[in-house]
DNA sequence: AGCACGCCGACT
DNA sequence: GTCGGCGTGCTC
């Protein structure tokens, strides 16, 4: 209570006092009075405050009780007015702050992601549409006029421009019309409404386990709370087929609302039509790439509960749901599901934690689940349901590994010599190839062969690797490009420069010289940079017109090309190197999710992994299929060193333009490491990747050996040591890449 | 995130 | 003598 109010006997005017989230990285809400003639809005409604001399959209918060100090009521701002928008629901508040907690951000960068539609929040534009209206007394009838009036609909507005058109009049008669009296104009949005699913449409016949498993999801859908499932079945098993039977069970309750997370948008162009086969029309789509009016009719959609279905990349969690009750995460194990800046989270774990706030199911599918859901399915948090045989004919394909130590190829090619006769017989069974090297571009490294020089980023410690197809060097860590030069940077001798090293493009160059008369195509993030483009090559390789895809990691995600019989691993050992936490367990899931794109069809597929380490426990797994067994050695592993999810780990990054300072600043925070017991603090030590885009970087580790209390332990930490002048700093709670 | 206030170089 | 660089700090 105001204390002024209580001493001169005042009734309090504290209910006049609204907590209101801004999305921006404040410490917490901000306090706003209430004018007189408004009446209180619930939290979750959506306002618009002044604030230091503009104005921002925020949402009225729940109180928190526990807030301390408070602004005295008299120096509050009032709230301007209320946006006409449907309210934040409570799960969605309660989610918000929940993530802002667990990943030590703020709740305003938290609800950033909720509002990320600048446009959303203001008016939708509208256009004038026309109906036809009754002829009023003493208009001139023309031949004009007569034509518009009889196409113009009593019930279906049009635009001035489609009513012209199709009376085969100008637009001038109808705007004159309209003036007359004649046609009555009408504001319709802009944005057109979303097609509703279709649930009546028969789905494809279901195997036994597929059936059991899609029993089970649509059986805790239709009980409703939460649940989460690990649905963990091999490549070509249909796992679609099983949660798009949760899905229409979700929707058969009127105004809920489903959510589909998958990993990259290049997924969803075969995912699509999918959907459309299964449902009548496509959902509603939502990621990074989605252009603003797009966005801003999803954002609404979303809101209004119109939109029942949503497929989309990470960001899509954050969506203002009204009654969400159901979620799936497609390919659960994918590294993309990480946000790596800004607010750190992974989506993966933060939808398991929705689906709890929206007490609704959750799958998590994937061929190769995580470590971290395998344990949680194993230790009875999450129904495990397996789909063991592939759909159709279709049969697992054979792999047998390459020992590169026996059989290297000469120098300056990658192909070895029974990869080489494995594609030969491939190609002359008139079936195709994919050759899989996860490193974009020609050559990773260019060298001078007069000098040693080698070619580097100016602003990153990297290598600028060459792109041929462009005549570009790149940075990959900073985007940088430059024309490939023709003499040494350093010593100016002219054609000296080597390409070191393959690359997706090199690859290409090979497998051209080796097969002269094969069409070849090569799928990367360079060749692959819109998603028609994408649909086309994709629709081009599954239609046979290809013999040949050489293809990064974007091949792994999920394509299906029946013809494909032979995949070619080109370097299996290159995910293993650098060692960090989980480097050996991505690169199975990663070979695995390769090999699986061999043997769709009827034809049985073969895959050949060229490594130097064939008795590398990743390779022995792919060998034999058993994953089981490399899985279990792994968490063994992790729990015999408290590692995730056994215990937990935070990251920092301490960056700044000036080394001195990072040092300072680390200097400092390892001072103020508090000794506990089962805590361990490493660094600071310089990141692997020292430097980017001019900005020099440390990392420190801190490693607890319980899975609670760390959030806390690192803010008060954080907190004890002084930042240094220029020098940033960022905390990543459960880091997966240690660069 | 914006937008102000605030101390040191090239201009009318 | 001012205009303006963007470095720190606040927003109820």
């Amino acid at each position: 209570m105001n204390q002024q109010a209580m001493d001169l006997g005042e009734p309090s005017q504290e209910h006049l006092r609204l907590s209101v989230l801004l999305p921006l990285p404040l410490k917490g809400p901000l306090d706003y009075r209430l004018p007189e003639d408004m009446p209180v809005p619930a939290p979750g409604t959506l306002v618009r405050v002044p604030l230091s001399g503009r104005t921002a959209v925020g949402v009225v918060w729940p109180t928190d009780e526990a807030n301390g100090k408070t602004l005295p009521l008299s120096k509050l701002k009032p709230i301007e007015s209320v946006l006409a928008l449907p309210p934040m629901v409570d799960d969605l508040m309660k989610f918000v702050d929940w993530v802002a907690a667990y990943t030590l951000s703020s709740q305003g960068a938290v609800l950033r992601m909720c509002l990320s539609v600048p446009a959303a929040l203001g008016d939708v534009p509208v256009k004038t549409h026309y109906l036809k209206a009754d002829v009023p007394d003493g208009l001139r009838m023309t031949d004009a006029r007569q034509a518009a009036l009889e196409t113009a609909s009593i019930d279906s507005p049009m635009t001035a421009t489609v009513l012209s058109e199709c009376a085969g009049v100008s637009t001038a008669v109808v705007q004159g019309l309209a003036k007359a009296g004649a046609l009555t104009p009408v504001e319709v949005s802009v944005d057109a409404p979303f097609a509703q699913p279709d649930m009546n449409i028969e789905g494809p016949e279901l195997s036994d386990e597929q059936t059991m498993a899609a029993e089970a999801i649509a059986g805790q859908v239709w009980q409703g709370g939460f649940k989460p499932f690990l649905l963990d079945g091999i490549t070509g098993s249909g796992k679609t087929e099983v949660y798009f039977e949760g899905l229409v069970e979700a929707l058969k309750e009127p105004g809920t609302q489903v959510l589909v997370l998958v990993p990259e948008i290049a997924l969803t162009a075969q995912w699509l039509s999918r959907f459309e086969a299964r449902f009548g029309v496509t959902p509603v789509v939502w990621h990074s790439g989605i252009g603003m009016a797009q966005r801003r009719r999803a954002w609404r959609a979303v809101a209004s509960g119109e939109a029942r279905v949503v497929v989309g990349a990470r960001s899509a969690l954050f969506m203002p749901f009204k009654q969400l009750a159901f979620i799936t995460v497609d390919e659960e194990h994918d590294p993309s599901f990480k946000q790596e800046d800004g607010v750190l989270y992974h989506a993966r774990d933060m939808a398991v934690v929705r689906a709890k706030f929206a007490e609704c199911p959750i799958v998590l599918a994937s061929a190769t689940p995580s470590l971290e859901t395998l344990i949680n399915a194993n230790d009875g948090k999450y129904e495990k349901l397996m789909l063991r045989e592939r759909f159709g004919a279709a049969v697992l394909p054979d792999m047998q590994a390459v020992d590169m130590r026996s059989e290297a190829p000469v120098a300056g090619s990658w192909i070895a010599p029974s990869l080489k006769d494995a594609m030969e017989a491939t190609l002359a069974a008139g079936e195709q190839v994919m050759l899989f090297l996860n490193r974009r571009g020609y050559a990773p490294l260019t060298l001078c062969r007069t000098c040693g020089h080698r070619v580097e980023c100016p602003n990153c410690s990297a290598w600028l690797v060459e792109h041929r197809f462009k005549r570009e060097l790149q940075c990959h860590q900073c985007g940088l490009t430059r024309p490939t030069p023709e003499a040494c940077p350093e010593c100016n001798t002219e054609d000296a420069l080597v390409a070191c090293g393959p690359g997706a493009e090199r690859l290409f160059e090979e497998a051209k010289s080796l097969f002269p008369e094969a069409r070849i195509s090569v799928m990367t993030s360079d060749t692959m940079t819109n998603p028609r483009q994408t649909a086309q090559m994709v629709e081009q390789i599954a239609a046979g017109a290809v013999d040949i895809v050489v293809g990064t990691q974007i091949v792994t995600k999920g394509y299906h090309f029946p013809n494909l019989t032979l995949v070619g691993v080109v370097d299996a050992d290159l995910g293993l190197r650098g060692g960090d936490l989980r480097a050996g367990e991505r690169t199975y899931q990663q070979l695995v999710q390769v090999a699986g794109r061999a043997g769709r069809a009827e034809k049985p597929g073969r895959v050949l992994l060229q490594t130097y380490e064939p008795e590398h426990p990743v390779v022995q797994a792919l060998l034999s299929g058993d994953g089981d067994t490399f899985m279990q050695a792994e968490r063994d592993s992790r729990e015999r060193h408290a590692m995730p999810p056994f215990g937990q780990l935070a990251a920092l990054v301490l960056s700044g333009p000036e080394l001195r300072d990072v040092l300072e600043y680390g200097r400092r925070l390892a001072a103020a490491a508090p000794a506990l017991e089962g805590v361990q603090f490493l660094g600071p030590a310089p990141a692997p990747l020292a430097r980017i885009r001019g900005l020099h970087r440390m990392r420190m580790l801190v490693h607890s050996a319980k899975r609670s209390g760390l959030q806390r332990l690192v803010r008060e930490w954080v907190r004890a040591a002084k930042p240094e002048r220029g020098v940033k700093l960022k905390i990543d709670i459960d880091p997966h890449s240690f660069l």
